[in-house]
DNA sequence: CTCGAAGTACGATCCAGATCAAACTTACCA
DNA sequence: TGGTAAGTTTGATCTGGATCGTACTTCGAG
C-alpha cells in the first residue's frame, strides 16, 4: 500500500476508542502490537510479527491496524514494514498502550 | 443467573487482555460500561445501561461482560443490576478503566 | 393468589470479519 | 535480465457472535 512511505501528516487519524478496541481485540493483532512494543525502535518488518498465518491474512490485520490509526506503514531496511505511532496513541487515548503491554507482560506475554 | 446475589469471592477472575479488550469492543457493551462508569456508585438496574435493544439481547451482552470478569450481577433495589468491578479491573489491568473512560469523556460520549 | 414488570433461556437467522489459495507487484541480487 | 523473497490484491469460504421473537421464571404489588 506504501508506494514508498506514507507522508507522517497525511496518516489517518487515530479512530476513536470504540475503533480501536475493536482493532485491538484480535489475538493476532494483539499480538503484533504487543511485539512492536517490546520492540526498541518499535518498528519491525511485517513478517517479524506473526507466525503461521497467511501472508494475505497478515496483510488483512495489518490494514485494520493502519485504519485505526496504530501502526504506521513504513519501509524497514530492504523490506516493508510497520511502526507503533506510540505518541499519537498517547495523546488520543492516554495511558491505553502503557495499561495494555504491562498487562500483556504480566501475563508472561 | 443470580439466585440472588452472587458471592463476591466466587465471581469469575478478571479475564485475560485479549478476552478483556474483546468484551469491550462491541459498542453495545462499552456503552453499558461507560454509563456504569460515570454512575456515582458504579451500581445500576439492567435497563438502565442500554436503550434501543431487544431484552434478550442485553442480556447476551451483560453475559459477556460478567464472564469477562468486568460486571457483577446483584440486586439494585426492587430490580436486577450490575455493578462495575473496579477495583478487581484495576487490580488486574491497571489503567485500562481510567484511560478507556477518559478517552471517551473527551470523545463528547 | 393472580397480575405485570423485569430478566433469562432457548432457538433461529444473518452478517461482519478471519482465513486461505492463487495470481500479481516490487525490489533487490546474482 | 532472470530469479527469488516479501507483500498485496482478489475472490471464495466459513464461523463466531449480534440480533430478534417467544416462552419461561421470579419478584413485588394489589
Amino acid at each position: 500500500m506504501p508506494p514508498w512511505e506514507t507522508p507522517p501528516d497525511q496518516l489517518p487519524p487515530v479512530a476513536a476508542v470504540q475503533k480501536l478496541l475493536r482493532a485491538l481485540a484480535d489475538p493476532v493483532r494483539l499480538e503484533m502490537v504487543r511485539r512492536l512494543a517490546a520492540h526498541p525502535a518499535a518498528e519491525a518488518p511485517c513478517s517479524d510479527l506473526y507466525e503461521g498465518l497467511n501472508k494475505s491474512t497478515a496483510t488483512h490485520h495489518f490494514k485494520i491496524l493502519v485504519e485505526a490509526g496504530i501502526l504506521h506503514p513504513v519501509m524497514v531496511g530492504p523490506s516493508r514494514g510497520h511502526r507503533l505511532r506510540r505518541t499519537a496513541l498517547q495523546e488520543a487515548v492516554p495511558g491505553l498502550l502503557d495499561a495494555l503491554t504491562e498487562a500483556l507482560a504480566r501475563e508472561g506475554r
